[in-house]
DNA sequence: TCAAAAGTGTTGGGGGTACACCCATGT
DNA sequence: ACATGGGTGTACCCCCAACACTTTTGA
């Protein structure tokens, strides 16, 4: 029996309001040439958190560290060929501009969720399926969606991250009202690089201080 | 490396309003005389659902299956003095007379969440504290809490079982209006054997299919 | 008739939803 | 001046919270 840890890693591309995660190809059997999330064994004396960490940062070139809460652990007695592997999987949130696999050169790709590859490896069709319905629901009362955008961002991309993510539309008046009156996001002066059409957006930050501190004093994010 | 189930159990005692989880005396070393959650290693050919009723049947003499849910798997270093051994634990929820253990002479008993011995095993502490966090943050969003009660009950009982958990008032009027509301419990004659001082109340029955029917249809339910 | 628990309705306020127009900028 | 996206206010309705008296039974 083995044990080991795959990741789910999502990244949010604000230009095409696209929620993707990280594949793999393999390059040895089994699964040869399918996609697989990133993860391997767990060594005698690391956690299971390290572990993750360690095989995001050997297999994908990834250097941050993202955001990451164990998800499920996947233990049927044939999801493995090699024999009996459990595997302990985990979700994690990055800035999608962290990590550009194709620089890299690794065989590491951005996907589509709503375009996954057909032959992907093990049962990680279903870790994924566990890790977006455990994001969709998360996201609607932990401010973690902050964790896929860039530092400084405006309503508009964060919006349209709440739209693809739980993939439904939210009244953006009443969005933005509401976010607004959570008071955790300060409004930033900044100059952006981005191509800017119509009225140029204010910039705001998420304050992660000042959302701890109301949260202790009994503040409920809820969107 | 090894790796092992741990369940806790939960039971709530009408009678006096408390919820229980179901521990077991150690007879061996680590821990020796400490009290330990059911649990054990993990079977080549088990999946991790199967081990852990096998391993609830075992050590508790429980017949019935319960309700059952994977809570999370622990996998710091030192969790074992034994060596590196990784926890997958779930939470089970059963009618609290289902299980006598001092009937069945095993070295199981029942304890208070409110009241739990000093001298716990492990980090069985943590895992307890944990499943308590799921349990309530559970049970306001799904209709888990009649897995506790038996296949009969009255809309007090319900009501204290909601308080109990919770550990807050909640209105009675309210709570017993919402919960008519959803229209997934049907009125049921019966005659009890319980004592009746006051006023005899009426006894009511879940109706999972009608809940089930109406999940499908987009209700949610909602505390 | 008293004690004990079960059962029941109304009202007010806050928050959520629905909805349309003006603003700032670049071309 | 026009195209493009950004920014804003109001009205209504529903649901939730707060709250107290009546009913049924056994002793």
């Amino acid at each position: 029996m083995k044990l080991c840890v795959d990741a789910i890693l999502f990244g949010f591309d604000k230009n095409d309001n696209d929620l993707k995660i990280l594949l793999i190809e393999r390059k040895y059997e089994p699964y040869i040439y399918c996609w697989a999330l990133a993860g391997g064994f767990v060594k005698e004396d690391e956690t299971l958190e390290n572990s993750v960490l360690r095989e995001l940062k050997e297999e994908t070139g990834l250097v941050e560290t993202p955001y990451l809460e164990q998800l499920y652990t996947f233990g049927d007695i044939d999801r493995d060929p090699r024999g009996r592997i459990i595997s302990v999987s985990y979700y994690g949130l990055i800035k999608i501009t962290d990590l550009n696999p194709s620089t890299d050169a690794l065989d590491a790709k951005w996907f589509s969720v709503k375009n996954l590859p057909k032959n992907l490896a093990f049962d990680h069709k279903i870790l994924i399926e566990k890790a977006l319905e455990r994001l969709r629901s998360k996201i609607i009362y932990q401010p973690i969606g902050f964790e896929l955008l860039d530092e400084y961002f405006t309503f508009t991309t964060l919006h349209n991250l709440y739209e693809t993510i739980l993939d439904k539309s939210l009244d953006r008046r009443n969005f933005r009202k509401k976010i607004t009156n959570f008071n955790i996001l300060d409004e930033i002066d900044i100059i952006t690089d981005d191509v800017i059409i119509g009225r140029p957006p204010k910039f705001f930050k998420f304050n992660i201080m000042r959302y701890q501190e109301k949260t202790k004093k009994g503040f409920y994010f809820e969107l």
